[in-house]
DNA sequence: GAAATTCAGGTTAGCGCTAACATTGGGTGC
DNA sequence: GCACCCAATGTTAGCGCTAACCTGAATTTC
C-alpha cells in the first residue's frame, strides 16, 4: 500500500485517495472499477461505497495515458444542420456508447481542408477509431490517416479500392430517380442542386447519364448553387430555372428541402404540380411526405449507415476481420403524388 | 538532455523523439510548440522541421495530465436533430475553437437522467468549462456540478437565482405571441406542442396566462404530445384538435415544423388559412418563411445565445467577472400572412 | 500430505508531457 | 571590472492511472 499523498485544497479525489480511504492499494481500486471480477465481493462493496463517499471520478487523461487506449472515436461529418448526418450520428452513438466509446464529433462544413484540420486536432486525442464521410480527403489528410494506423471506416459512399466503407451508390440513386421520371413520361427534366459536395455531384452524374442515354440531356436544365440547401433556396432555384429553361416538365431536386421550396414557389406562380411540373426530391426528409402533393423522393439508409459503419469499426478495432469491407445498403425510390 | 528512449515498432513519435532528433531537451520542444517566444528563432525553425519530418502529433492525454488543463468544454444539448440547438452549437464552436478549446458534444435526448449520465462521463475528461441547456438538471447532476467546481453557463433560459445564463424568457415569448393573436381578433386560440421539454412548458404557461387574463382560456384547446415534433405530427395534432375543439380560430404551434404540418393538413381538409384558421409557429425555421401563406412565428436568438454563452464561459474560465451573469437576448415576433 | 494451481491482492515502473526551479553565458550599468 | 540581469535552455519531479510481474495464502490433485 502506497502512502497517502497530502492533498491540498479540494481538488478532485484520485484513485489513491480512495485507496487510502479503504486501506488497500491503488491498483485494487483500479481493478474493482475496471475488472470487477478480479476483486472479492466484500472488498468491492467497500470500494464502491468509498467511491460514492469521496465523489471519485476517474481521470480519463490518466487512464488513456497509462493504457494507451483512449476509448474515443472521431466522427467527422460535413454538417450538423443536415438531418442526414444527424441521423447517422445518432446511429453511431447508439452502437458506440454501449461499447464504452465516446464520440468526438467534428463538423467539416463540407470542406476537405477543414476536415484535415479537424483530423490533425483530433488525432491528438489518440482515438481508437475514425469514421469519415466520403472519400474526398486531402492528400495530407490521407497521409495523416495512413501514418496514424488507426482503423478507419468511410460512410455514405462506396469505394472500389478496398477501403472499409458503408453506404450506397450515389450515382445509381441519381440514375434511378431520373429513370423513374423518364418512365413516367417526363422528357425535359431539370436538375437543381445546392451544396455541391462530392455526393451531390455523383448524383448529378447519374442524372446526366440517364438523360444522355435517352438522348434527352440538355445542359441548360442543370442548375447548381454552392451554398447549403434550404427551402428558401429551392424557390430561388426554380425562379432561375424558369427564366433559363421555361419548358421543363420535371425537376429533380438534390434534397427534399429544395423540393419543398420548389413546390411552394410553383404554388405562388400558379404552376400546377404535377400537371405542369413534376417535382422529385432526395433523402426522404419528414416534410416531403406531408406536403400537397406529397413529394416523390429517394429514401436513403441514414440510420443503417451509421449503425453498420460503427459495427464495422468495432470489428476492425478488435482486430476482427469484418464480414465485408464494403457494405452497400442501397436506397429506395418513393414515388408519390408530385410526379 | 535526456537519453533517447528506444522505440519499438512504429508507434507515434513523442516529444523526446523530436528532442533527440534536434539535439535538445524535451522541454524545449514543448516550449517551442506552446510558448514559441521563449525559444530562439533559429532553434524554433529546426524544431518545426523535425516535427514535420517525424510527423509528431502531441498527445492530448499527456498534456492534460501534466498541465491539469484539458482545453475541452462539455456542451450538452437536448437534441441534435433540432435546428435550434445545432445553430447554437455552431456559434459556440465559432467562439471556442479560435480560443483553443475542443467541444465535447453530448445529446441528452431531452432527458435529465441522460444528461446526468453524460455529465458523469464527460467529467472524466476534466473539462475546463461546461455549457448546459436550461436549468432542469437532476439533483445528482447539480451536486456533481457543484462538487466539480467547473465554470458552467446555462443556455436558452434565464435564472433568477444568479446562475450564469444566456437566453430569453420562454414565458414572455409564449405570452407575446398569444397576445399578438388576441390583438388580431382571434378568440378561440389552441396550443399544440410536441416534445414537452421545460421550455415548451414555459411557453405554454405564457400562452395560458395571456388567455386567462383575457378571460378566454379553454383547456380543451390545449393539445400536447411527448414525442419529438415534426411536420407529420403537426398534421396529426390538427386532426386531434379538430375532433376535440372544432371551433378554434387560431393555433399556436410550439415549433415551426408543427405549424407547417398543420398548414398542410388544413390544405388537405379545405380549411382556408388564415380565413378559417390562423396558424402561428415558433423558432423561425427556414421553411416557415416560404410556405403559402408564410407562417407567423417567433424569431429566437439561437446563434447569439451560443455566442454569448461561449463568451461568458471564456470569461469565467479566465477568472474574469463577466459584464453580467444573466444575458437576456430577447425574441422577435414575425407577423406573416398565416395570421 | 507435498506439489501444483488458483485466488486476491501488492510492487514497481512508466505512459508523454509540463510546472517549477536551476543553470549558463552573454550583455548592462557605473 | 564587478555585481546584476535577462534570455535561452536544462533538470527534476510528478500529473493519475494501469501493465506486467510478484507474493502469500487457500484450495485442489492424486
Amino acid at each position: 500500500m502506497t502512502a497517502r499523498k497530502p492533498r491540498i485544497g479540494q481538488s478532485r479525489a484520485t484513485l489513491s485517495d480512495v485507496a487510502a480511504h479503504v486501506g488497500v492499494s491503488a491498483i485494487t481500486i483500479s481493478r474493482a472499477l475496471n475488472k470487477p471480477d478480479l476483486v472479492s465481493e466484500a472488498l468491492r462493496q467497500r470500494i464502491d461505497e468509498a467511491v460514492r463517499l469521496l465523489g471519485y471520478v476517474p481521470n480519463r487523461a490518466a487512464r488513456a495515458l497509462a493504457s494507451t487506449k483512449s476509448n474515443s472515436i472521431v466522427v467527422l461529418v460535413p454538417s450538423l444542420s443536415n438531418a442526414v448526418f444527424v441521423d447517422t450520428l445518432a446511429a453511431v452513438h447508439d452502437k458506440l456508447y454501449p461499447a464504452g466509446y465516446q464520440m468526438l464529433i467534428g463538423d467539416t462544413r463540407y470542406s476537405p481542408e477543414q476536415e484535415e484540420k479537424l483530423l490533425r486536432t483530433y488525432l491528438e486525442y489518440n482515438p481508437d477509431g475514425i469514421l469519415l464521410t466520403g472519400f474526398d480527403q486531402t492528400p495530407a489528410a490521407q497521409q495523416l490517416l495512413a501514418a496514424s494506423n488507426i482503423p478507419t471506416v468511410h460512410m455514405m459512399e462506396l469505394d472500389e479500392g478496398g477501403r472499409p466503407c458503408v453506404g450506397f451508390s450515389q450515382f445509381d440513386s441519381g440514375y434511378a430517380l431520373t429513370s423513374l421520371l423518364l418512365a413516367k413520361g417526363y422528357r425535359r427534366i431539370a436538375f437543381l442542386a445546392a451544396q455541391l459536395d462530392p455526393r451531390t455531384l455523383r448524383r448529378g452524374d447519374g442524372y446526366r447519364a440517364a438523360l444522355q442515354q435517352a438522348g434527352l440531356y440538355d445542359a441548360s436544365r442543370e442548375l447548381t448553387e454552392p451554398n447549403p440547401s434550404s427551402v428558401g433556396m429551392g424557390g430561388g432555384l426554380l425562379a432561375r430555372l424558369l427564366a433559363q429553361a421555361p419548358d421543363c416538365d420535371a425537376v429533380f431536386c438534390n434534397n427534399d428541402d429544395l423540393a419543398v421550396g420548389v413546390l411552394f414557389e410553383a404554388q405562388r406562380r400558379g404552376i400546377r404540380v404535377p400537371q405542369d411540373l413534376a417535382i422529385a426530391g432526395f433523402n426522404n426528409l419528414d416534410m416531403s411526405a406531408w406536403s400537397n402533393p406529397a413529394i416523390t423522393t429517394v429514401a436513403t439508409p441514414r440510420y443503417a449507415t451509421g449503425s453498420e459503419a460503427a459495427d464495422m469499426l468495432l470489428a476492425l478495432m478488435a482486430g476482427r476481420q469484418p464480414a465485408s469491407l464494403k457494405v452497400d445498403l442501397g436506397f429506395e425510390l418513393l414515388a408519390r403524388d408530385s410526379t
